[in-house]
DNA sequence: ATTTATAATTATGAATTCAGAATTAAGAGA
DNA sequence: TCTCTTAATTCTGAATTCATAATTATAAAT
């Protein structure tokens, strides 16, 4: 049985998700250059596509174009961590800020059970990165707005670029877990102002964590 | 005197700024197909760099790229315009928030400055409507978050894309300037709740307006 | 040995060419 | 006349080729 795509993405598309790995992977550094006919090569097609594909990522923010000198893996610094972070915070805590007014009762009930794997999985740090992902994730599906999800999506993949990207640290899973328990809380008694902070304190706190 | 740009842009940065021009300019219309060939010979260039700038311009939401099908100018429903213009409140009234801490007195002078010429345009629209976008743009630029303008500005290319984008109604110019005095008046106080607050009034009553 | 000028190499940007999918047109049969 | 099949055409996606800018290497001169 062939395992033929069911929605069968352009070859730049597909290219373009192998950088992302490979960007994100570190395999591809920050400030480091992009030999394309190198790439081309190693993946066996030509340099049209490639260029193709770099071209999205650049739109995207993870490449620099330099006229006449190729692309480069984005350098982001500290600051711009900073800022990328403060628009997440501002639009995940506007998202639980609709879900709070707007979800239906069977789709509070989805984040709840979320919640409750969430608790169930406090011992083991990789579920509960997880899970955690898949809380927010869900979160802004219900918000549904879907140019916000694809500015969260990139203002992700721009986290991504940095080293220490891990936004839930170790020593921080009791305290994520209380937090979210405080989004949940405001989301079932919908208060959307509460969701709204209760998401805003969970982000600030993940930040002096990060930092 | 030869006209050589400063920063001379690459090909396909160029196609996509004419481009785009043409989609705003409705000589492109929602939903139409974008024919490269007949375009390409336009310019006199190759499919090339105009397959690029397409890439482009998927990636900022104008055109949607269709497998084997070429490429669409997007159509934006009345529900992805709620949508975009929900986030452009969101994304502006935190910025207004961010200037009234911290801009420093020159700025906040500076932003006072174009709300006297806002005040003594009230009976020209069209500059009215110019001055009007420099304070915004300006209040954006002293909140000075890179990712957020990139943002700011791809949402506004996406409200572009409507017949109806004005979100200044002729009659809504008194309305308006008032909204834009609470602004500045909240700024001045560097009180940022009620700056966020009064900038999404001013939002909310530009969405009912256009409505 | 160091610096400058020139040649060779390399890589980007863009045009051209090619393969094949999708669409349209043409034609045969009911 | 209408429908179904097949051929021709058109258009997209991708490879290849070409032109030129940028870089590196070489050589000459002081």
């Amino acid at each position: 049985m062939a395992a033929v795509s069911l929605t069968p993405r352009a070859l730049y598309q597909e290219v373009a998700e192998l950088l992302r790995q490979r960007i994100f992977n570190r395999e591809l550094t920050p400030g480091s250059w992009i030999d394309e006919l190198k790439l081309a090569e190693e993946y066996g097609i030509s340099r049209t596509p490639l260029r193709e594909a770099l071209k999205v990522l650049a739109a995207e923010g993870l490449v620099t174009m330099k006229v006449r000198r190729g692309a480069y893996v984005t350098e982001v610094s500290e600051r711009d961590l900073t800022d990328v972070y403060h628009l997440l915070a501002l639009l995940e805590s506007d998202a639980a800020g609709v879900v709070a007014t707007q979800a239906s009762d069977a789709q509070l009930k989805e984040l709840q059970e979320l919640h409750r794997e969430l608790e169930k999985s406090v011992n083991n740090r990789e579920a509960f990165f997880q899970i955690n992902e898949r809380f927010h994730m869900r979160l802004l599906d219900i918000a549904d707005n879907r140019w916000r999800d694809q500015m969260v999506a990139d203002l992700r993949k721009v986290m991504k670029l940095n080293r220490h990207n891990s936004l839930l640290k170790s020593g921080r899973i009791e305290e994520s877990l209380a937090e979210h328990q405080a989004i949940l809380n405001a989301l079932l008694a919908r208060d959307a102002k509460a969701a709204g902070q209760a998401m805003q304190a969970h982000f600030n706190n993940g930040l002096q964590a990060a930092a």
